[in-house]
DNA sequence: TATTGTTATACTCTATAACTATA
DNA sequence: TATAGTTATAGAGTATAACAATA
């Protein structure tokens, strides 16, 4: 590897360490307005694009350890975002869906969501904008 | 917008959101080999490529308030990685520095997160990376 | 008055391990 | 035995506001 794209490596690293925080901080920014954490808006988010979800699927969606996950299930509940619900084919599974509070507000940040980040990718040139959508689908796949 | 270009930036968000989790996953990951949490090895990296950073600073490369920061900054200086100086020409202004023990620390994690993040991009094509470095960069300073 | 950073409080999030229930 | 999820605990991180020191 030559010098210049050592630096350049490093310059890569750093953009995509911002990057990554911009974005998972819209959840934050968007909560806001509802009175949400960033992890409860990303979890009504995450809910509502697959309409119900297991505990242990969300887990992975949202990097959470499923002890970390049952607490957060858990104030969202409280709140009245989202019910539990035992899989009746295999009693250790839980489903996780939305209330009809949840669903409303799911609706409203999600939008907020995808529109900051069409918003961002937006000030893109459409071929950078294409090829962005390629590569990070096929980095997130890997 | 077509309706295909609107599944496409579905797409696309949920693709962002994905490598956001990744990236900032790896302090996570590589912290822990060393006894760190995330933030503390994001921390102790955020200084090394800097030399030494203002706490005002700190706070808007890691995106966070100043209060939280002030608490991550003692945890960090009592675990001996870092330290604070006074800026004597502005006295209002706090200097981060790392220790010996948070520079070797420092310069270990820094590597291995530099290194995933070159593995990470270096799985795509020499096209594809190029396109990336030059997008995320332009994303990260919009 | 504005800026930089700290302190105080209450809450949320996280890591780890031990545990229950089901398969 | 393996899997899905919960509970328990301690510590770390976070939001908010009030505060002190300096410019």
């Amino acid at each position: 590897m030559t010098e210049i794209e050592a630096v350049r490596g490093e310059e890569l690293s750093q953009a995509l360490v911002g990057l990554a925080h911009h974005v998972l901080h819209l959840f934050n920014d968007i909560g806001r307005g509802y009175d949400l954490t960033a992890q409860q808006t990303e979890l009504v988010c995450a809910v509502i694009v697959r309409g119900r979800v297991r505990m242990g699927d969300l887990g992975k969606i949202m990097h959470l350890e499923k002890s970390n996950l049952s607490g957060l299930v858990d104030r969202a509940e409280k709140r009245g975002l989202i019910v539990r619900a035992r899989d009746p084919k295999d009693r250790r599974v839980t489903w996780v869906e939305l209330t009809e509070e949840g669903h409303s507000v799911a609706m409203r940040t999600h939008g907020d969501v995808t529109e900051r980040l069409r918003r961002l990718v937006g000030e893109l040139p459409a071929e950078d904008r294409r090829s962005l959508t390629t590569v990070v689908e096929r980095l997130a796949t890997a």
